[in-house]
DNA sequence: TTAGTATATAACTATATGCTTATATATTCA
DNA sequence: TGAATATATAAGCATATAGTTATATACTAA
């Protein structure tokens, strides 16, 4: 079986974006849910601004992806990513977020567009 | 068979930790090769409180161990760590550094103590 | 004990980071 | 078209980080 292999500076780089607990958790959530920004301002509990500059700097490397439907922008993971494998083996060790999701639908905050 | 399980706020801790260049090098070659500080400051040409820094910050969250022969303090990977699994995981996919530690012995900087 | 070597720590500095507020852009819907 | 909603970006600020130089500590060997 073939091992993921990614060089040291790449995977320093990806290791330093997960490095964040916001972050971490944002992309563990969005292994399993795809969400939108308002979901996230909700989940975390943080300014919108902060949410958007968090989101930006995974997908500027690719390790998420967006997508506009209607007035929402739902974001992703990016299992097409080079380094999909990589990050995938290291949310493999983390503890589920579902109960963030169902915290969401149970005071209506989740958004169900299309 | 069980998967590791990591608290996400630890996992972020170590994450970031890993999300250095240098450091993830350090570890990387830990992995395979103990080393002294002063092998370190040779294979990254960088300052020696630098390096010192760097492999405290490794060793206060437990990732590696030191342990002192003679003039020496060298540094392994501590495998009794509870987190152990996860940095290995982690490791494993990265390329070997192999070259670093044998650039050392080409140019006569391994330290061989005891 | 003294000189030399290895390592750690302290103090400082420049840059990076994460957050905030203010504002711009994009979409929906009346 | 204009108001409301969702998101992005810009600018500013406080703190964290990674490096430096200077100095302290620890061990070895003469």
């Amino acid at each position: 079986m073939e091992k993921t292999q990614v060089g040291i500076g790449k995977a320093a780089m990806i290791l330093k974006l997960l490095g964040d607990k916001t972050r971490l958790t944002m992309v563990k959530i969005l292994e399993t849910d795809e969400c939108c920004v308002c979901e996230f301002v909700e989940i975390f509990n943080m300014s919108q601004p902060s949410i958007s500059q968090h989101l930006r700097k995974l997908r500027d490397v690719g390790i998420i992806q967006e997508e506009r439907r209607g007035q929402w922008i739902f974001y992703s993971l990016n299992q097409q990513n080079e380094h999909y494998p990589f990050v995938e083996q290291i949310l493999a060790a983390l503890p589920n977020q579902d109960e963030k999701i169902k915290a969401l639908e149970k005071n209506g905050a989740r958004i169900t567009c299309c």
